[in-house]
DNA sequence: GCTTAATGTTTACAAACGTAGTCGTTTTAT
DNA sequence: ATAAAACGACTACGTTTGTAAACATTAAGC
């Protein structure tokens, strides 16, 4: 019965993201604790969530351990990883890897505040030295 | 009845962007010439891409104009449109908005080439002009 | 002790997705 | 004229996702 370790095939979905952001914020938390960070902001009852830790655990992003009958998860992936993929996907679906292509866009769409520029600039800086 | 306008619900999926690749590099394109661009290179046979161009049409994110007994397919969102909202999305979802936080997690992954660099710099430098 | 509340497990079910086959019709080649 | 090829429409079917209820077990309160 192979137990399923997470290969790069066992993507996160959206709703199960959004679990983990909670789990990357405080961990080790029990389901019920989950769900007072995102049930309401999601609209979602606690059944919800424990199905999405269930299947975060089947896919091995999610460890638990027991704490009286009841489980306490926490990240088994680091949030670094898990964007680092994201976005290094993203960059090779729509920009064939390059992330300059990316970065324009981004510039040219407005969506960079100049807040953005600054940091990007004094990061550029940084590697440069 | 109620014709499918594309709402920014209807998501263009990872295959169905393959598609759409193909006929924002060329189109208007028959069904068979889209198959000649992308079934190899996903190991596809003619009928997905069918299927495929067939969602496409129904989310409103392409076109057809009859050419004799066939239909010629062409999109009718742009790249712009589609990369830059996909872009958006994923600096929403994992950077909470903002783009440098990308920037940074890019660089120190190593996902910045040189020439990455210097192309971003000179953007820069364009847009402080 | 017995009821109730909390928890993990199992089951459910519709929509979306990936992938493709079948059918009916029309065009084209022989 | 007839058979084969091409094409869109419809159907299919397993998987993943979103969302949750039902169930079994156990701890806790009364």
């Amino acid at each position: 019965m192979a137990q399923r370790k997470q290969g790069p095939g066992d993507r996160i979905s959206e709703a199960e993201h959004s679990v983990m952001e909670a789990l990357w914020e405080e961990s080790p938390l029990a389901a019920a604790e989950v769900c007072e960070r995102v049930c309401t902001a999601n609209d979602w009852s606690i059944a919800t969530v424990k199905t999405l830790l269930s299947r975060l655990v089947a896919k091995g992003a999610v460890g638990t351990e027991p704490d009286g009958r009841k489980f306490l998860y926490r990240p088994l992936v680091e949030r670094d990883e898990y964007i680092g993929g994201e976005s290094r996907r993203l960059v090779d679906r729509l920009f064939g890897g390059r992330a300059a292509p990316l970065f324009a866009h981004l510039a040219e769409s407005e969506a960079l505040t100049e807040d953005d520029l600054e940091e990007i600039e004094a990061l550029l800086r940084e590697m440069r030295k």
